[in-house]
DNA sequence: CTGATTTTTTGACATTCGTCAAAAGTAAAG
DNA sequence: CTTTACTTTTGACGAATGTCAAAAAATCAG
């Protein structure tokens, strides 16, 4: 982070502000002090959330990030949120200065792999039930800032049978 | 591929050979020449085949590489193939000698990672059917050269099902 | 507060896919 | 060939989750 500091940029969300909308190039990544930010997009009509980001998490419009095309991603703080925002360009050229940073990088990158691996598996293994539990596991507040619509979409499953399974322990 | 050439080796495997067995450390990255590679393992008892790789396709312990760990994956070889494998240290070594080529790495890193995001939103969104189709048009000549068993655990359904899908066409 | 809006819950029913078991088909070994 | 092992198909049934509609609960604005 201090590594980093010189391209970082503080910056304040309201509950509810849209930080970046689709269909335009996003160059930032965020990176949450305080607060939730989510990423989300539009399927069929219906808003799914992508990505949750709390505290020291990271979101950012990974398409348009990495392919610096005009992205699917919105993202949007769910509550009052302190983020950092790191300009994408600046970081490449800030890597460019710094090669030996570029190595942590991709590091994050491998990470980031990772996570998305365990995500994958968790869609081909477990339950509905099972899913939120482990996101309850992770982010044991989470329902007290996001709404049961979000959280159910990240999950994969429809509203009603989150419900369902809340109310059924 | 030039670039990199001092530290890849060329190996011949045949049909059905071990490349690498799960549960020990693997160094070694993999990229196919001819042949098709995939890396599976165990979940709860069933043989489950986690990624695929053909022609210019890349297969590796992803934890093992990753983390240093111990890896829950196999590597095997479904047809006679061509590989050139690449270890994971030599690699480290060969980056920090070339800082200038861990932009690539991490411009690699990225692309596996929007191809696993890919892979997720199928699991989210899409039918047995259409993750069935998807892969066929990806892979077309897939069924010729591997089983129905390991398709279905790749999408994640079960044998019968991928069976009862390809003969109601 | 109070009415309006949004979110969550509940119900009835449909659909997709899994499970278990057995039959049919294909490939491998003697 | 022919026997044996493995892979794929088929059938009957059940479980998990989706869909649509409406009721209940919570939140927000005035």
């Amino acid at each position: 982070m201090d590594t980093f500091a010189g391209i970082l940029t503080s910056v304040s969300y309201r509950r509810g502000a849209i930080i970046h909308a689709s269909n335009t190039t996003c160059n930032s990544l965020f990176i949450v002090k305080s607060g939730i930010l989510r990423s989300y997009y539009f399927k069929d009509g219906k808003d799914i959330t992508a990505h949750f980001a709390m505290r020291y998490g990271m979101v950012g419009a990974v398409d348009s990030l990495l392919r610096q095309t005009k992205s699917r991603y919105s993202i949007q703080a769910l509550e009052n949120s302190e983020v950092l925002r790191m300009d994408y360009g600046e970081m490449e050229s800030f890597l460019a200065k710094n090669p030996s940073l570029e190595r942590l990088a991709r590091k994050v990158s491998q990470e980031l792999y990772l996570d998305l691996v365990e995500r994958l598996e968790g869609m081909l293994f477990l339950s509905a039930k099972e899913r939120y539990d482990h996101l309850l596991n992770r982010y044991p507040q989470i329902t007290q800032y996001v709404g049961l619509g979000h959280i159910a979409s990240y999950l994969g499953i429809t509203q009603e049978t989150l419900s369902r399974i809340r109310n059924s322990t």
